[in-house]
DNA sequence: GACCAGGCACATC
DNA sequence: GATGTGCATGGT
């Protein structure tokens, strides 16, 4: 057993520090910001959601009172805008109808039911539900994305066509079941995975390649 | 101008 | 069950 999940953990915490995330300034902006970010580069959707927030509108019920018109034309800068706006029309609705539009409810609910819940609303898939669940609901499930896939397929720590749920428990299965842990890994791999490149199957030059051998330091550099 | 970004649902074979 | 496609803006 290698553990290699919790040596890359340490060593990208030892080496970057605490990515103090998820960037948002409250439960419900986290929600709104998992949906807008979807296959979409985050500097997108902080002008997004700052145009929400100039109009008031980080709010369960002035979100649904409010026409999709106006709110496609709000989230417009973060791309998918009409896409998005049904998506997160139907998520708020789920809250509201579900949970009183209340995080606290949210909170107190069975973990797996939620995201069984959460799964079910068209436009969340896992890696939102679990977003959601992680960064604004602080329960323990470690979200796994893009980066996540890009750097361990890469460097060989898994197949390429493992799948999202078989993903997080490989890396689930080599960590304390613990939400700041889980946090930080995520926001560490998105941070080093902008260093990887979307094509080679295999590169010599990404970030994390010399840290098994030597334990050596290595600085993310464009591969 | 091409390529990419912290996905997801749906169509088609 | 696998594979392909639409969704869209903004930065490099």
């Amino acid at each position: 057993m290698t553990f290699i999940t919790h040596k890359v953990f340490r060593h990208l915490l030892d080496k970057l520090g605490p990515q103090h995330w998820w960037p948002g300034e409250s439960p419900l902006e986290v929600i709104i910001g998992a949906i807008l970010v979807q296959n979409t580069a985050w500097k997108n959707v902080e002008q997004a959601i700052e145009n929400l927030r100039d109009a008031d509108l980080i709010h369960a019920d002035r979100l649904l009172e409010i026409s999709s018109e106006d709110l496609a034309e709000l989230i417009r800068p973060a791309g998918y805008y009409r896409l998005k706006t049904k998506r997160l029309r139907s998520l708020l609705k789920f809250m509201v109808e579900e949970y009183d539009g209340s995080i606290a409810a949210m909170q107190a609910a069975d973990r797996h039911r939620l995201r069984r819940q959460l799964l079910a609303v068209k436009g969340v898939g896992p890696e939102t539900a679990d977003s959601i669940l992680l960064y604004a609901l602080e329960q323990p499930f470690l979200v796994v994305d893009t980066y996540t896939h890009r750097i361990f397929s890469r460097h060989g720590w898994v197949g390429y066509d493992i799948d999202y749920h078989q993903l997080q428990g490989h890396l689930t299965s080599e960590l304390p079941e613990e939400v700041a842990i889980y946090n930080e890994l995520h926001a560490l791999l998105v941070r080093v995975g902008h260093h990887y490149c979307r094509k080679q199957p295999r590169c010599e030059s990404c970030p994390l390649q010399e840290m098994l051998p030597g334990g050596r330091v290595v600085e993310p550099d464009d591969c």
